[in-house]
DNA sequence: TGTAGTTGTAACTGTTTTGGTTACAACTAA
DNA sequence: TTAGTTGTAACCAAAACAGTTACAACTACA
């Protein structure tokens, strides 16, 4: 089981936009950064684009930035691709059998535990803003 | 992208076996009890009897535990039924493009924060022992 | 020594997710 | 008007998941 490239591929294309301002980033220029098809590029954007954190342009095509990178955290992108849904990282098997000690209870036993365990990965996301992750790349390519 | 129920099956015979020392726990109880397929249990029973956890009786039927309770977190369980990859909780897309920056630096930058998230996870299962949660169920039951 | 009951495993099914691809209507700046 | 782009539908192949049937191998016990 692995959580989905969507959200690293996401990352990357908010980087592109964020560093190569200069650049019109449009789904095929992306594309070719992450190496993978334009409609990908484009159905990922998409997502993004309904979270409200870019703009892209129909007609020249190109994408930009609606919120300040330091706003944009790596927890707020995860959510915006919908890799993982809310509280449900974990699979519970369902439906224990309720005449059983063990089955009536394991559910709400475990619920918590897990959910604990999501919450503690997706806090480490929600420290990263993109802002810090561009400032990263900014020394890289110096 | 759920992280497969084999995990909270897993728990949910070990917990039974742990329960109920008197009853014989064959795959086809332990299945009544987690309202599956009995071969389903024998998998995951499989699993947990390579991690050394337990031993199964073939001809009479029925599991004994080979470990302490106290020495069982749910990480071990976690990584004896092999839900999750060590260190690959999330998938990266490979053969982003080497000539861009972008694409050249993403991975490095990217798996450092990942591998932390996943480990922040996993670091609240291994706080949580079999014996804990036995001691739960028993109050629970009475 | 049979035999009943159980385990271990192979082989198959249907469903869902993932990543990818082709195709094309709708849009817009030049 | 048109060239280039986006948005989306409709596919495809591969993998993972949960489940099921079938059956050989094993073993306690009558």
């Amino acid at each position: 089981m692995k959580i989905s490239s969507r959200f690293t591929i996401a990352v990357h294309i908010l980087l592109l936009i964020s560093i190569e301002r200069n650049t019109r980033c449009t789904s095929e220029y992306i594309a070719d950064s992450v190496n993978t098809n334009p409609v990908i590029i484009r159905k990922v954007m998409g997502k993004l684009k309904n979270a409200g954190m870019i703009i892209i342009h129909r007609g020249p095509g190109g994408a930009e930035l609606l919120k300040p990178l330091v706003q944009i955290t790596l927890l707020d992108i995860y959510r915006a691709v919908e890799v993982v849904e809310e509280g449900e990282l974990f699979q519970i098997h369902n439906d224990p059998n309720p005449n059983c000690a063990v089955g009536a209870n394991i559910q709400g036993v475990l619920e918590l535990i897990l959910l604990k365990a999501q919450d503690a990965m997706e806090t480490i996301l929600d420290e990263v803003t993109m802002e810090e992750l561009v400032t990263v790349f900014s020394k890289k390519i110096g």
